[in-house]
DNA sequence: ACCTATCAATTGATGCATCAATTAATATAA
DNA sequence: TTATATTAATTGATGCATCAATTGATAGGT
């Protein structure tokens, strides 16, 4: 019992920074094979999948800040990936679409993420992938839970 | 196994960017508790478990970039948590040593992290914590075996 | 109708990470 | 020994995230 609990705290003890490390590593990695990051993936990723949304409803499912997410839909805007255009019922809401460019593009992006996923994850049984899921879900949870203010 | 594989890739495909989410979180319970990033932390912690130490082994046991260990340390040198010195023998290396102050500070946040860890890990079995660790060394060697140039 | 609340989005300041280029010190080869 | 390589650390430019303050549009109370 005594010995458990030791080695659990070996165990725990570098685990967050290794989380955090890895999920550098794995942006890194993403980038380097995509020339653009993660985010931009999941944000062309939400806009297709749920069709015309607004920033406000990408800023809650990405759980991003909602300058960021302002910044990354300019720029996308600028390169012709995506459209904005203001809801004529409440002016405040900016509508959010796909161009062609941006499906493509997002075509191109899922291909990568899926090789990367499948190189890394590939050795892992599925119910080594489940477990893990339901750690990251579980300290999500603990983390907001707590309420930092 | 057709249902299997369909499965795992519904648990695989957000994996990543919930990882990155997580580690985020994570980051920032720790920084505002702490009022210091975990990083901060991963250094003291690091200078004082292996005793005088170069920048360079210091940037080898974080991973981290050179540059952003230097600012790091300029600015822990400033607040008077390390002291830098040119080793003798090579004066390229920086000889770097925590003061009493940095110890205090060590300690103050090894107690927040060990209580946000508490928070988070202590519903979890050892065993689950184990196979959450072996994962991510999992993820972490395929990612760096890839050799991205 | 008008003042005020609130809300979505934006802008500005800042922190932490990266890469590329530079500086300073040492090792190596002619 | 002197010119060149390499090495550790640093500086500069940039990307992506955060928070705080601001802008512009709408809703609600009087």
């Amino acid at each position: 019992m005594e010995a458990k609990i030791i080695k659990r705290c070996t165990e725990a003890d570098e685990l967050f920074y290794r989380l955090h490390l890895v999920s550098k590593e794995m942006n890194r990695a993403f980038e380097t094979m995509a020339h653009t990051s993660l985010t931009k993936l999941e944000i062309l990723f939400h806009i297709d999948l749920f069709g015309e949304m607004s920033q406000l409803e990408l800023i809650r499912r990405l759980k991003l800040d909602a300058s960021a997410v302002t910044r990354h839909l300019k720029r996308m805007e600028a390169e012709a990936f995506i459209q904005r255009k203001k809801e004529s019922k409440d002016r405040r809401f900016m509508l959010l679409s796909l161009t062609d460019k941006g499906q493509r593009e997002l075509k191109r992006l899922i291909a990568i993420k899926e090789s990367l996923q499948d190189d890394i994850l590939s050795v892992l049984t599925n119910e080594q992938i489940v477990s893990v899921s339901k750690f990251i879900e579980h300290i999500s949870e603990q983390i907001n839970d707590r309420g930092f203010k």
